[in-house]
DNA sequence: CGAGAGTCTGGGAACGCTCCCAGAGTAAGC
DNA sequence: GCTTACTCTGGGAGCGTTCCCAGACTCTCG
């Protein structure tokens, strides 16, 4: 078949013409101004439909020096984008927002450092109005390349080393320390971690939370780290748990997913939860709710996450001051039946 | 903290100075012309570094009437889009083929009507080169503007009541009539099937090619409609399914999430596969592996889906002619342990 | 009736870029 | 030497909008 091609479009102009008024009596129409005659605002409409016109949106956003898009950056391999439950909410939350709000979301998806450069081309470039990170990792040149650029931005999540820029997380300490205080409380002798993603400040403070309920009882040995938060890393991180030391009878794993793998390690060797092991998640993720036994876990507002993120960059479009750099939404223990 | 507002740019006129030349030839720099001297390439380059330029986006669309980037559409309610193993697939796949031709991709996420509208528009006003949509339903208002627009543009999956636009899709009713067939030869005398998305080409095929498969064993009563691919509608259906008939011993799920759910429903009332009913599933998602028994299903190739449609629209924008309006790709039966 | 305020319209200028033409300079070939 | 071809550069025109100013018209009120 021939390929397609976009049509040529109408411009203001020749709206103007079959309706009979200037073209800048149309724009007034077209963005809503008053000062409009009733019969100027019907001939555009009219004229407006009978030649399909379509504002074009690379010559207002030249002139007006806005695109009304937000991007999204969602900066993460393959497998962890696939599977991180969390993402998808934390999109549909910025997507209220910003539908609200008549924004377009755009999300940018960067898989490898090639993209990087594009997507940072692509931010400074004009096309977005402001942008939402995700998922941000030390030294992630996009997010620096953000934070230099002055352009509205919030991320979602703490990335330790940039500053200036406004964010919205969850305290991961406090929820790790009081998942695991709870497992403790249950009578656990000897506790391990699987932990995942210390290359960012989620899965380093899930750690640092989980040292700290544990204070002298903390034995480094027990902490298996694994590289993503997923299932397979769960499966693998407690094989090696379990041949470090067997008597281990507790587990704070730092996602669901690899909680989930947990248990299924578990199971391979003829062990269950709650029974000989305790094992403890983290999202309240899709997974909770399908292991067996269902996972207890530490529920995060990822919806609101998102929400609250788009709302900073909105603000900072509007000129309006955000109070504080930083915030976090609260979490709460979920109790099901692993631990 | 004061809102962060994008510093003034620079400009080609600002580049143009400092270096000492003319905007002409800033402008055959920044696009890699030749005929430019190396001493006036030296000198923007050097000039372009010290102000921090970076190219205004709609400036430069308005006048090559270009963007540079390709739109997906993502037109699901919000718990399909979390659970559909298949997007993010299709997604890599996508991006990986554009990220090789330098174009950006965009994901737009449609989950309400108001969004539909304001897609609609941002499709049209030149923000994207064309379009990959995915999972569009019968009667799609954007899928309907997207082919009525003649913006380069490709379907994966073929939704029936639009033509003229290219698609790849897998074919939804072999691959069911096949899996289909293997569970009939494991002897299985009451196959019912679980079937959801009959909005749309995959679903509908899916179902025609049990019903082609079964012949005149065919039995309607063993047919239990769910609105989604999604582990809570394989539950439901699967109770609904064993309220119809307790003798089944044979079921067809839609997808693996539902087939998943399925299972969890007949542990629940003490059945298990394959034991008491062989369960097959479709898509081959991470789901397969997890389950206890791990899923029968089809596989289907949804990076490479990605791909294809990538470069269908590519090949538009190119001006080049597509082969065929249609094409398919390959599923093949993974034999696991649930049949 | 005239002044002033309010309503409505047309069209010039500008946004920042690419395209393209005209022309200057240089090298090669007769 | 002159022609021809090639290399390189500057800058005018134009992309499709919005912004804004100047002016025409209408109404109200003293």
């Amino acid at each position: 078949m021939p390929p397609r091609r976009p049509v040529q479009r109408a411009t203001i102009n020749d709206v103007a013409r079959v309706a009979g008024v200037s073209r800048g009596t149309v724009s007034r129409v077209l963005n809503g101004e008053t000062y409009v005659s009733d019969a100027a605002r019907t001939a555009v409409e009219a004229a407006v439909a009978e030649v399909g016109y379509v504002r074009n949106a690379a010559a207002r956003n030249l002139v007006t020096r806005q695109s009304g898009a937000i991007g999204l950056i969602v900066h993460e391999p393959h497998s962890l984008f696939l599977e991180d439950p969390n993402i998808g909410s934390i999109l549909l939350g910025i997507n209220a927002v910003l539908s609200e709000a008549d924004y377009q979301l755009v999300s940018l998806v960067v898989d490898s450092d090639r993209d990087g450069a594009r997507v940072a081309a692509y931010l400074t470039g004009g096309y977005v109005d402001g942008v939402v990170i995700i998922s941000a990792r030390e030294n992630d040149p996009i997010g620096i390349a953000v934070a230099r650029s002055g352009l509205p931005a919030a991320f979602v999540g703490h990335p330790m080393d940039i500053e200036g820029v406004p964010y919205v997380g969850i305290d991961n300490r406090s929820a790790a320390r009081a998942v695991t205080e709870r497992l403790m409380a249950t009578g656990r002798q000897r506790i391990g971690m699987i932990a995942a993603g210390l290359d960012r400040d989620s899965g380093q403070d899930r750690l640092a939370g989980f040292t700290d309920a544990l204070g002298d009882r903390f034995d480094p040995r027990l902490v298996v780290e694994v590289p993503l938060f997923a299932h397979s890393s769960g499966i693998a991180g407690m094989r090696e748990l379990l041949t470090h030391d067997d008597r281990v009878d507790g587990v704070f794993a730092s996602s669901d997913a690899i909680a989930a793998g947990a248990l299924d390690a578990m199971r391979d060797v003829g062990l269950s939860a709650p029974g000989d092991i305790g094992v403890v998640g983290f999202d309240d993720s899709a997974w909770a709710r399908r292991t067996q036994p269902p996972l207890s876990t530490v529920h995060q507002p990822a919806d609101l996450l998102g929400r609250r993120a788009a709302e900073l960059v909105l603000a900072q479009i509007e000129g309006r001051t955000v109070e504080a750099e930083g915030s976090f939404l609260e979490t709460s223990i979920v109790w099901r039946d692993s631990a």
